[in-house]
DNA sequence: CGCCTAAGCTAACGCCGTTAGCCGAGGAAG
DNA sequence: CTTCCTCGGCTAACGGCGTTAGCTTAGGCG
């Protein structure tokens, strides 16, 4: 139950009309009801594909996962040479919260409340979350902080959480500059994929 | 609507045992149906006193803050004298960790989704927020970074989110000596008021 | 004494996730 | 070719949710 098996093409099919209705009308638009009828059935035929809204809500999560792990070690990968802001550790925190950012109801569904680990693919979770142990230079300690900070960062803004005013850029960088190993130390974060409210 | 409109005994009763049910049997505990029951009443009565579950939320909410609030002024203030691990910023991570780990459901009810501020005592949460920005000595932004890093922190270690063997304490310790002042640096941050899944 | 209000009640609405049970289409087997 | 079985639709319904409408009753007050 833990290898991924394999989705039929109308579980395919309600897996990306879900992830259109959750990201266009939030949590609230996402209905076995409201599903079924972007699909042209009625609610209860969907139980013919999928046995319950929570699988449904994982096979979200370990696509969004698979998304994530890709941008994230990608973000890590490419940060190699010196030359980005804060290296590694600020190519993956631009990479975060843009994702974050870009898909605001998604990034909750995946973050918030109970994983439903037991129906996600085995060792998904610790790959997408490799490339923050790696940009903070191995220490396991250190990297869970990293990532403490990193969604706080996020799940606060995204919740409108922040005075009007506040300069994130300016709070992502103080972290980051604290984090990460003493190595390149100098100016701000630079990316802002988007305003507080 | 902003100056805490003196609440009639029954809406007291509401609220306490609100705060109950909340905390004994979590969110899906908390239904108008049952707090109703539980006031020896049915649900549509509850609505003579309340204007709606949204309404009764706040007032659990600002109440989570003024004792949030007086927490967290005291564990500053107590932490006068440097005798203290990490000074007040570690006095105030144990005091918000230990708060958050007492009373888990509440702590998502004030942390987690839109804040209804305007139901809530004008400046309460501001106030709650100040020991924050005294205990990192003053920058507003790193301010902000502690927080997130707080709750952030948490809402994760309440959510089981950490692998089972993760040392949390190191954690919050790592970050604590990273955003404190360049003062007393040493030891560990000794609290450990709970275990992580 | 009469009236008004506060605070209870039942019935109901529209939503939710989910189950039971029916039915038609289409392919496989004899 | 016919029979049968499975797949994927369907309707009806259940229990729960927050909430509204509208009725009733008890108490206090003029």
């Amino acid at each position: 139950m833990t290898l991924a098996p394999e989705r039929s093409p109308r579980v395919r099919e309600a897996v990306a009309t879900a992830r259109e209705l959750l990201e266009r009308d939030g949590p609230d638009g996402l209905t076995m009801r409201r599903l079924a009828g972007a699909m042209g059935i009625r609610a209860p035929s969907l139980y013919k594909h999928v046995e319950s809204k929570e699988e449904l809500e994982a096979l979200l999560i370990a696509d969004a996962f698979r998304e994530i792990g890709e941008l994230f070690h990608g973000a890590v990968a490419k940060s190699e040479g010196p030359k980005q802001e804060h290296g590694a550790l600020g190519a993956l925190a631009r990479a975060y919260r843009g994702w974050a950012l870009a898909h605001p109801h998604l990034y909750r569904l995946l973050t918030e409340g109970h994983l439903p680990r037991e129906r996600l693919p085995e060792g998904l979770e610790a790959w997408a979350g490799e490339p923050v142990g790696i940009a903070v230079g191995g220490d396991p300690d250190l990297a869970r902080a990293a990532w403490a900070f990193a969604h706080g960062m996020t799940i606060l803004e995204l919740d409108g959480r922040f005075p009007p005013g506040a300069d994130l850029d300016a709070a992502w960088a103080a972290a980051i500059e604290r984090f990460g190993s003493p190595a390149a130390r100098q100016s701000s974060v630079g990316a802002s994929p988007g305003r507080s409210s």
